[in-house]
DNA sequence: AGCCAGGACAAGT
DNA sequence: ACTTGTCATGGC
């Protein structure tokens, strides 16, 4: 990675294994919008506008202090090539592989990843998007003309489901209110789950209710980078019983989230 | 118009 | 331990 700054953007080369297009639209994160090829995002109280051509990610006028940030963020520290060379030890993973070459898991904030799935559950990828952009409008922080911050468990603290109606999130409302009660009581600590092994994290999700395995796994491996999680929706379950009768192979050990990320993605696009 | 959606949960076998 | 109905809403 080599870092320059032209006319107060930040460019950014030899970016391997990468797609910021891929990568931000492929169902895990829900806050993304690209107009022009550039992609518009918020992440705690930063709004970027970033772009990409081949190997060079161009962030526009950003703060030098605040590309680590985003760096992080995208996880392009990480060996992605290494990785996707050992999860590519079979056809279906090789095909998915290749097809989404550069999808990398982001890590998004806990809060915002957990309310977010908790959104999620038997709902479309549209609409989700629609209630969380009517969330953070309501109830974040403006942080632009046209940019509103995730809003902070403090800030739902008071609200009842009635409160969240315009939202229109239906019955995910009363779920995203226990959320923000039992994190409030310190019934349930994100804080304290980064330390917790994964089986344990899991646990303490799933005090809350709207979160089952499903749901809780998703918040682990998108909001905690936990790696090995293995979220299974229906299209994953699909591709279990079709290609993997039998249980995964063991080259994806270790990174199943990834692995997931690509198999999710190429049989939820497939259209025979 | 009707089906389905990155599920969870309770109630029924 | 599995199966089924229900939940609220809107995108297609």
């Amino acid at each position: 990675m080599k870092v320059d700054f032209v006319d107060g953007n930040i460019i950014v080369t030899d970016v391997e294994c990468f797609s910021l297009a891929l990568s931000l639209d492929c169902g895990q994160a829900f806050r993304w919008r690209q107009n022009a090829g550039v992609w518009r995002g918020v992440v705690k109280d930063k709004e970027l506008f970033v772009s990409q051509e081949k190997e060079k990610l161009i962030f526009y006028n950003l703060k030098k202090d605040d590309l680590p940030f985003w760096i992080k963020y995208f996880d392009l520290e990480r060996d992605y090539r290494g990785i996707l060379d050992t999860l590519m030890c079979d056809e279906s993973l090789n095909t998915a592989c290749r097809e989404y070459y550069g999808i990398r898991i982001l890590r998004q904030e806990p809060w915002e990843a957990l309310c977010s799935f908790i959104i999620s559950s038997n709902n479309n990828i549209p609409r989700i998007k629609g209630i969380i952009e009517r969330l953070c409008r309501l109830f974040g922080n403006r942080i632009s003309e046209e940019a509103w911050a995730f809003p902070t468990v403090k800030q739902l603290s008071h609200l009842s489901p009635e409160d969240l109606a315009p939202i229109r999130a239906g019955f995910r409302s009363k779920y995203i209110v226990d959320a923000v009660q039992k994190i409030n009581k310190e019934e349930v600590s994100l804080e304290r789950i980064k330390g917790l092994a994964y089986e344990d994290a899991k646990l303490e999700l799933m005090k809350i209710k709207g979160v089952g395995e499903k749901v809780a796994d998703c918040a682990l491996l998108y909001g905690f980078n936990y790696l090995e999680t293995f979220p299974k929706d229906v299209w994953v379950k699909r591709v279990l019983s079709e290609l993997y009768p039998e249980g995964l192979p063991e080259c994806v050990n270790g990174y199943k989230g990834i692995a997931q990320q690509y198999l999710f993605h190429w049989r939820r696009n497939r259209t025979n």
